[in-house]
RNA sequence: GGGUAGGUGCCCGAGCGGCUAAAGGGGAUGGACUGUAAAUCCAUUAGCGCAAGCUUACGGUGGUUCGAAUCCACCCCUGCCCA
């Protein structure tokens, strides 16, 4: 184990806040001492199995920690998750079903094993059932006894809604109370989370100190913001990129955010130093493109390999800055007889519905073998490797059976 | 429980008997320009049909009317005020 001002120095890079500093300097020496390692405490949503950056941002913190020879707690939040983390305006959910939860847990695990160590002494694992769905109505109201109304509606989500009269469930003020019994029951001694659970996670530490125990450290970590350049990333708004997507996807993506987060997505998602980052992000010293190529292979080649990332760059290069086709597209099987064009674009999957179709074309927006068509009625007679392509990223290559 | 204001397309929001597939904005998509950046400009933004046209759509269900998102009744949901 390093030292605790070296540990300090890599926990504290790219947080925002750590409530509160000293004690988690004190904290990694009373773990020295006592030669066991830290348990630091994430939580996960079952029902949204997708992890983009966004999500890797703090579990790439947690990883940090693993490293430094702490223990990473999972707890999967299927409890949690039937009312919804009140950040948004989602209400109580249905309880999802036992096998959905494990599917989902299966996936969420594979995917963060591409950020994590998920060697079983590195890792624990629990699902916060196992506490919360025992619980008696009185410890129910002890708990809710722990925190005061006026407490709750600081948090920014609640008092925005009520400010602006929106409806909020009294359910939902059990959200963090459940997520800081969490704390409780795995006796964590580190949080993380992004800033928008700064709140939940500091109800942790109340409800820890009440309960006993030293309260835990809260570590919160930016809020990645999405390709879109001012929404937080999320499915949702589609404004993300998966650590499931493909290289080309991954480097498009990139490639696509807007210059002002670049500074921001190469601290949170890579290891390069400030001053390089500096270096980088200065237009004078750097042609922007250059930098967000870079950004781009370095981010693929963390969920993929250096091959894919270089092989990402150039044939992005080749298919928007030189407008040529890709190497490869997905083969789209279709009979002989001839087909309108509008019709065509459907069958390929490559517009949602044949007015979307009409209206690509009629935008100027279709090609078919490099050649732009006009009229969404035109008979195309399918051939054998023929190229349609709507817009500039998407193709298909025809195979007639 | 009483009073009151509301529930409209992906979102916000106008409309308040026919000209309304529903103004305007946002978002999204296509095009021009570029570094698939930003900014800007143009266009598109329910489904089906080659088309005439048809079908869905303004919380729900019924009703009035030649005709309803718009009027009436009941119901459901939400905010605010009072108790």
């Amino acid at each position: 184990m390093l030292d605790i001002a070296r540990q300090m120095d890599i926990l504290k890079r790219g947080a925002v806040e750590v409530f509160r500093e000293e004690e988690l300097a004190q904290r990694l020496q009373l773990a020295a001492k006592a030669g066991r390692p830290l348990r630091a405490k994430l939580g996960m949503d079952p029902t949204a199995p997708d992890i983009h950056l966004g999500h890797t941002v703090v579990l790439r913190k947690l990883r940090q920690f693993q490293d430094l020879g702490h223990k990473a707690v999972l707890i999967i939040g299927d409890y949690t998750a039937r009312i919804g983390d009140p950040t948004g305006q989602n209400t109580t959910r249905p309880m999802l079903s036992p096998e959905q939860i494990k599917a989902n847990a299966e996936t969420y695990f594979q995917q963060a094993g591409k950020i994590l160590d998920m060697s079983p002494d590195k890792v624990e694992v629990r699902f916060n059932s196992e506490w919360l769905a025992d619980l008696k109505l009185a410890d129910i109201i002890k708990l809710t006894a722990s925190i005061t109304v006026a407490r709750m509606l600081e948090r920014d989500t609640f008092e925005i809604r009520y400010k602006k009269g929106d409806p909020i469930g009294v359910h939902e003020f059990l959200y963090p109370l459940m997520q800081g019994y969490d704390s409780v029951a795995i006796k964590s001694d580190v949080e993380l989370g992004g800033t928008d659970q700064t709140f939940n996670n500091l109800v942790g530490r109340d409800l820890q100190r009440i309960a006993g125990q030293l309260p835990q450290i809260v570590i919160t970590m930016p809020i990645l913001v999405g390709l879109d350049g001012t929404l937080k990333m999320s499915k949702s708004k589609g404004n993300y990129i998966g650590v499931t997507d493909s290289p080309a996807d991954m480097f498009g993506k990139t490639m696509s955010i807007p210059d002002s987060l670049m500074e921001n997505y190469f601290t949170l998602l890579t290891n390069v130093p400030a001053d390089k980052i500096k270096e980088l992000t200065d237009s004078n010293k750097t042609h922007p493109k250059q930098t967000k190529v870079m950004l781009g292979k370095m981010i693929v080649e963390q969920f993929y390999d250096k091959q894919a990332a270089e092989d990402a760059a150039t044939s992005f290069e080749k298919v928007f800055a030189q407008n040529q086709l890709p190497d490869e597209m997905t083969e789209v099987e279709i009979g002989p007889e001839p087909i309108s064009a509008a019709k065509l674009l459907l069958h390929c999957k490559l517009v949602d519905s044949g007015g979307e179709g009409k209206r690509m074309i009629q935008q100027g927006g279709v090609k078919i073998n490099e050649k732009k068509i006009a009229d969404p009625n035109e008979p195309v007679a399918p051939t054998n490797g023929m190229i349609i392509q709507v817009g500039k990223r998407k193709f298909a290559k025809l195979a007639v059976n």
